[in-house]
DNA sequence: TGAAATGTTGGGGCG
DNA sequence: ACGCCCCAACATTTC
């Protein structure tokens, strides 16, 4: 019998579409391993809702596999189980977060000592960032030249079918899931995430079969729309690579066939959102230090005006503005938050608080399913106006007008937002305004017009290197 | 992947 | 009949 291998998995929790995967079941049983490492991403270990989904996740591979658990740094874990297990290669998919290189470089010398050979397979884009450049061999800094070269390099390849391979642990203790505890207690905050999430890789196919049936036509403009169902939900799968982009981008592609034409639109709309990921990740893999410093450097000088207690009235959704307070509420209680939103909530903590985006970013970090190291940074900076490519600083999102445009009856509000309940759809994003405005529910806690017009001298003042 | 201020135009009321 | 004003409605500029 053929030496093992071992299948180091991370964020590919999935037995479909997977290099690493398809190569080590050809070369030998495998042996199936997860390592939890909360010391190597220091700050930026997984956030709470992250391990919530984490956790459901491992069980629902642990189902089809027999994953060895185990927690520490991963290249000692493996040095041991290969040194156990006697093992001929180690595969896995490579990670793009601004520690990764190194660590994945400790692993290969973790093999080497062991005797391993080591297999590092992408899987986790569409595109290597080093294969996608600019003409002078630069890496992209604004996203349309970025996309148009993505789509340029004609269809991805076709995605894979799902592996078929021999499991083995050679005897090594498999130890339960939950001695990971990755799962929330007193408090137990996930009891809303239950009915909402199917974390594993059936739940994502799912998830990409019902939205490219129900989400895809109309999605264009419903995209934006928070009361309506246009969004795929398929980030967080993603992130843990329960389903690969190659297997959503093909999907796409032939929905798109199928229909003739018709959606078009929509699944070109929707293929650029999957580009939008691959770009922040190219940023990511680039730019060191990009989770924590401004891209652009000037930023760093700009007047922030910390303030925990107005930090906590947006984490708590209690800022007065109902689509804002809608949407962290949304937030706290699924694990998710539409993207329109984000965008909205993100504007006033930065514009209208002045709050640093580095603390939006914590606070998405720990409380998104779908917290991303790439994606979560990449928005904040570019709602920031910090970012590659990023908003300018004088768009400041109005939370009313942004209320009434894309929550037009407010019915997101209401499901989040109980106190608005019996509020008139024509008062809904303005409710201060009311005769009787409902007592359980803030006034603003800023005035639009004075906040924006503060915002705008702050960041004028960056601009002309003045004090404000 | 804004919003607000400012500018322009044209129809209609009205003296 | 005509010019003046008002002000939507739309366009452009500015932040």
């Amino acid at each position: 019998m053929n030496a093992p291998v071992i299948m180091w998995f991370r964020q590919d929790l999935r037995l479909s579409d997977h290099p690493a995967l398809h190569a080590a079941a050809a070369a030998g049983p495998v042996i199936p391993v997860f390592i939890l490492d909360d010391e190597t991403p220091g700050e930026w270990r997984w956030g709470g809702a992250s391990r919530w989904w984490l956790h459901h996740s491992l069980a629902a591979l642990g189902k089809d596999v027999p994953l060895v658990l185990r927690r520490g740094r991963p290249e000692a874990v493996l040095a041991a189980l290969l040194r156990k297990t006697q093992a001929s290669a180690l595969y896995f998919t490579r990670d793009y977060a601004p520690w990764s290189g190194k660590l994945e470089q400790r692993v290969k010398d973790a093999c080497d000592a062991a005797g391993a050979a080591c297999h590092r397979y992408g899987g986790f884009l569409l595109h290597e960032p080093e294969s996608v450049r600019t003409g002078a061999g630069d890496y992209f800094k604004v996203y349309t030249p970025f996309s148009r070269v993505c789509f340029g390099k004609g269809e991805p390849r076709a995605a894979k079918g799902t592996v078929s391979a021999t499991w083995a642990t050679h005897g090594l203790e498999r130890r339960s899931l939950d001695n990971l505890r990755l799962l929330p207690t007193q408090p137990n905050w996930a009891t809303g995430f239950g009915p909402v999430w199917q974390p594993g890789e059936a739940g994502a196919k799912a998830r990409l079969v019902r939205f490219l049936e129900d989400g895809l036509k109309g999605y264009a403009e419903g995209r934006d729309r928070t009361d309506l169902a246009h969004t795929s939900q398929l980030s967080a799968h993603l992130h843990w690579g329960e389903i690969s982009p190659y297997q959503v981008w093909q999907a796409t592609r032939q929905a798109m066939e199928a229909a003739g034409g018709v959606l078009d639109r929509d699944g070109e709309k929707f293929l650029k959102e999957v580009l939008w990921r691959e770009f922040a990740y190219h940023l990511v893999h680039h730019v060191p230090n990009f989770p924590e410093q401004p891209f652009r450097p000037e930023f760093a000088a700009f007047p922030w005006r910390p303030d925990d207690k107005a930090l906590a009235r947006w984490q708590r959704g209690e800022t007065g503005y109902p689509i804002v307070d809608a949407g962290m509420r949304e937030l706290w209680a699924t694990g998710i938050m539409h993207n329109r939103v984000r965008m909205i909530t993100a504007s006033f903590l930065i514009k209208h608080l002045l709050q640093p985006w580095q603390a939006g970013e914590r606070w998405f970090w720990d409380t998104l399913v779908d917290a991303d190291i790439g994606n979560n940074a990449a928005s904040w900076q570019w709602v920031a106006g910090c970012g590659a490519d990023a908003s300018p600083y004088f768009r400041i999102f109005n939370p009313v007008l942004q209320g009434e445009k894309f929550d037009p009856r407010g019915d997101y509000v209401k499901r989040w937002v109980p106190e608005l309940r019996d509020v008139p759809a024509e008062m809904i994003h303005r409710p201060w305004e009311m005769t009787l405005p409902p007592k359980s529910y803030p006034p603003p806690m800023v005035d639009h017009a004075r906040a924006r017009a503060r915002a705008l001298a702050a960041f004028a003042a960056l601009k002309t290197g003045e004090s404000p």
